[in-house]
DNA sequence: ACAATAGTTAACCTTATCGTTCATCATTAT
DNA sequence: ATAATGATGAACGATAAGGTTAACTATTGT
């Protein structure tokens, strides 16, 4: 069961999704890896003992060598990911029929998506109406 | 342009995406989120800060009294990440053709996905096989 | 004018992250 | 056996994240 919290931490940095981008291709060995993202192997290990611990990548298929450890993408975890952010996603139509129940009572005709925009209504207040936004 | 550097440090925690799960009903004020998430007025003031920043959140909408600020979601960030990670989940697709020319010449038939796991084969050595894998 | 409210910023502390170098372990080659 | 290789682990330093309290700005109410 993978954790989002742990597999946004693992993408959340460039080396990490380098990692991703080259396995993505096909299996690879550590030190390749460490070698294509400029990093020393102990950095890179680090790297790659996050991605293993969150699913996202496995180790296997000891190359004829059993000193080299391939490395190989798994999709589980990402797939989990693209689920919640598909959810997230939702939340315009969520806030459309949140508006819907709030506005109306039941009411069969109000699928303009500009009526949500709507809800932005001017201040009633005549002041010099307040800057907010200092870049 | 969202980053998907940011967007994803943004959302590699737990506190922030409490906050878009919260926004992802209605629009809300800060102090409120604050409230919801049992978390001091400053601190939240700093991730909505760090969520403005990347842009999954915009504050407008003064809400009669110009002292709050609406907070509401904007999906263009997610919408970005989710098309990385769709880009990603093509691996597999991808391994199977590179795997696909480096075997065959142009062989018509190899479809079967099995034939990319096929690609770990037995090492050579007879010797106690390594243990790999110490938790 | 004064106090109260909503929100942000500043200063501080604690903890975690990332990269480096050096040491260690396991496996293969001579 | 000894050396060389692939990978990991441990210790160090620098940097950034996240929380708290206190101070500050802006707006509203009395």
């Amino acid at each position: 069961m993978p954790d989002l919290d742990q597999t946004l931490l693992a993408l959340a940095d460039p080396a990490r999704r380098g990692v991703i981008d080259l396995l993505r291709e096909k299996p690879r060995r550590a030190s390749e890896i460490a070698h294509a993202l400029r990093m020393s192997r102990p950095a890179m290990s680090r790297h790659l003992r996050v991605l293993r611990q969150t699913g996202l990548v496995v180790q296997d298929g000891i190359d004829a060598d059993a000193r080299v450890r391939m490395y190989r993408l798994r999709g589980e975890p990402i797939e989990h990911l693209r689920g919640w952010l598909e959810e997230v996603e939702g939340f315009w139509t969520a806030q459309l029929a949140s508006f819907k129940t709030r506005v109306e009572g039941s009411n069969p005709k109000p699928n303009r998506e500009a009526r949500a925009v709507a809800a932005s209504r001017a201040p009633k207040s005549t002041r010099p109406a307040s800057r907010l936004q200092k870049p």
